[in-house]
DNA sequence: ATTTGGCACTCAGAAGATTTGAGTGCTAAA
DNA sequence: TTTAGCACTCAAATCTTCTGAGTGCCAAAT
């Protein structure tokens, strides 16, 4: 798309406008806002044209103009400047985010926090997904007579552990020889490689009857498993309900319903993250506007993500949910820092 | 309170109308849809009446009545009868709570997914408060220089670990060491007996130069504490939209903004706990109605709890906030069942 | 070929008027 | 005590009117 001068000056001024009155904007209105040079009937052209190529949009015959989806995307591909924030604010925000941390978890948390309080919308942020980390121990601790902790520990220090049951005669040096074994076939394995099959196979030495090694095999491998499961962290629902965009309560209803079905979020991102896997530029963000989004109740929204690193093949994704009519370039550079802020954290985590 | 017979009918009778109906009744209403033997003049002398005690209110002069929090009160610890569930319901939910379960968690998590479905409510789960389990081992195992991961083993079965920073140089035996020591000296202790000072003073005989070991000690500590944080799972915030008696933005907004401030509902059900900890029979329920609860936005809602045992000694709290317009006997059958198959579930898991 | 002033037209939303009907309290008779 | 009857109340629904920011388009001006 490529639009004259003043088609780009009168767009973004509309988008401006609206994004911060949440009224649809006009010609006069603009004039008086803005410094244009041209009459009113001049930008009503503009805007009848804009129009045309589906930029901009009426809510109804007599009322001004608002961007469509397409006129965001312009917006936000050409016209937009991000900013960098302030050194006030990003100290703030690392600060928040850096708070009481001991693992990855908590700087996600951290993260939503603050970026949900920060841009007044909702945040996410996903557990890194581990599927192509690899496996660099595998311990199983007797923890009384039936059962043990299974410790999972993946490479970049990821680790993960699960209570087990196994058979109750099963001694604490048996349990060790099982573990040493499956350690040492499988340690270097990626995570997505690993099946009961290979893991079954790994064990030959062991003088315990098959029944109960199957059995402590088959808990180490739901350990192993639920080892990649993706947590997610959304935060700040309740903040939609603030904003004018949601001020019906059917759309508000739809938006939280949607939102609270675990995992539809979740594997949303999964989809785009995938498709976008690609390109992939280490401080590039996605935003998907409005109709963009395939997810029910997210039409008036626009939803922003990211991807933090965690080593150089391991990343989750952070991102914000907010109404279409929202001040894109303040939100982007806010998730930007943010990104930075968790990539550094893992980094100091993992020193 | 006590009423006389026909002024308990006529509450009772309002109560079930409004909660299904969710419009003041009248006199004429209430006569068409229960067989009274008197007359609407009647009914309304008494309705009158019934407002006079404040069991009842009028939102203006010409509506019918609805009963005020008083009046929910007097329903139900007098006049409402809880049925049981019938077999069909009581397999339903035991099959989804206990699907696919392998901790504690597991089971609150189907809980609250289960509870808030059927009732159409929020549900909340609390995890069980451990300050008084005591410990019975304490492992400290090494993940790789530099770090470890503490195992902390409580009564009851639970287990907790932490990932946690040491100094790069100690080595697996030295850990062991010092892990066994602080074993041998704390088990049996109860949590809120251990401090610092306690564990530090529990480890003499390592030859460790001090600075090491306090680094330790101090990491292990962090992991013995944190053991036992409530986790909160609450379930189900977006129904409250569907409800008429959430129809206006305002209040729907002032009741997710409560329940999103993490930690608030659940010292509130602490609080209430505290209070209601010397009575405390088996299955006896809580119920809080309307101004009863402290909590800001809550003034148009009931909050039923009880408490699940794991063990003798340690408890933890599930429970359903709705409406204060809700069908109470529903809600408290299906709370009573599932927390019967919380315990159920416990004991399972523990066996 | 643009730009501009002017003008008739549109229409959502606010403000006001009217109607409706389920409800009340009170009184006087049964 | 209970009941029939009646005057009164008031939220909510419906309809009407008014208002004003906005539009499109034309003809004159640049």
């Amino acid at each position: 798309m490529s639009l004259d001068n003043r088609k780009k000056q009168v767009l973004q001024a509309i988008v401006d406008d609206y994004v911060t009155t949440n009224e649809p904007v006009g010609s006069k209105t603009l004039i008086e806002r803005h410094n244009f040079t041209v009459s009113s009937a001049t930008l009503r052209n503009e805007m009848a044209e804009l129009e045309k190529l589906g930029l901009l949009e009426k809510p109804h015959t007599s009322a001004g103009r608002i961007p469509s989806d397409k006129g965001y995307r312009e917006y936000v591909d050409s016209l937009m400047h991000v900013d960098d924030l302030t050194q006030q604010e990003r100290e703030d925000i690392a600060s928040r985010i850096n708070d009481s941390v001991s693992e990855v978890k908590d700087l996600l948390r951290n993260a939503t926090m603050t970026l949900s309080e920060n841009t007044g919308f909702v945040s996410l942020a996903m557990t890194p997904r581990l599927r192509g980390s690899y496996l660099t121990q595998l311990k199983i601790l007797m923890i009384e007579p039936g059962k043990a902790l299974v410790v999972v520990v993946l490479s970049a220090g990821v680790v993960k552990d699960k209570l087990v049951r196994i058979p109750n005669f099963l001694t604490q040096d048996q349990l060790a020889q099982i573990s040493n074994e499956v350690e040492k076939s499988l340690s270097g394995k990626p995570l997505d490689e690993i099946t009961l099959i290979t893991l079954a196979s790994s064990v030959k030495e062991a003088k315990i009857p098959d029944a109960l090694l199957n059995q402590v095999l088959y808990e180490a491998y739901t350990a192993i498993k639920q080892a990649d499961k993706l947590d997610v962290y959304l935060e700040g629902e309740h903040r939609m309900l603030s904003l004018p965009d949601f001020s019906e309560l059917g759309r508000a209803r739809d938006l939280l319903g949607t939102l609270s079905h675990d995992g539809m979020v979740a594997g949303y991102v999964n989809e785009i993250e995938a498709d976008a896997a690609a390109g992939g530029n280490d401080d590039s963000y996605m935003i998907r506007i409005g109709q963009e989004i395939s997810l029910e109740g997210l039409e008036d929204c626009s939803f922003i993500t990211t991807t933090y690193k965690m080593g150089d093949t391991i990343s989750g994704n952070i991102g914000v949910i907010g109404p279409k009519r929202m001040e894109y370039s303040k939100v982007i550079s806010q998730i930007n820092f943010v990104r930075k802020t968790i990539n550094d954290g893992i980094k100091k985590l993992s020193e």
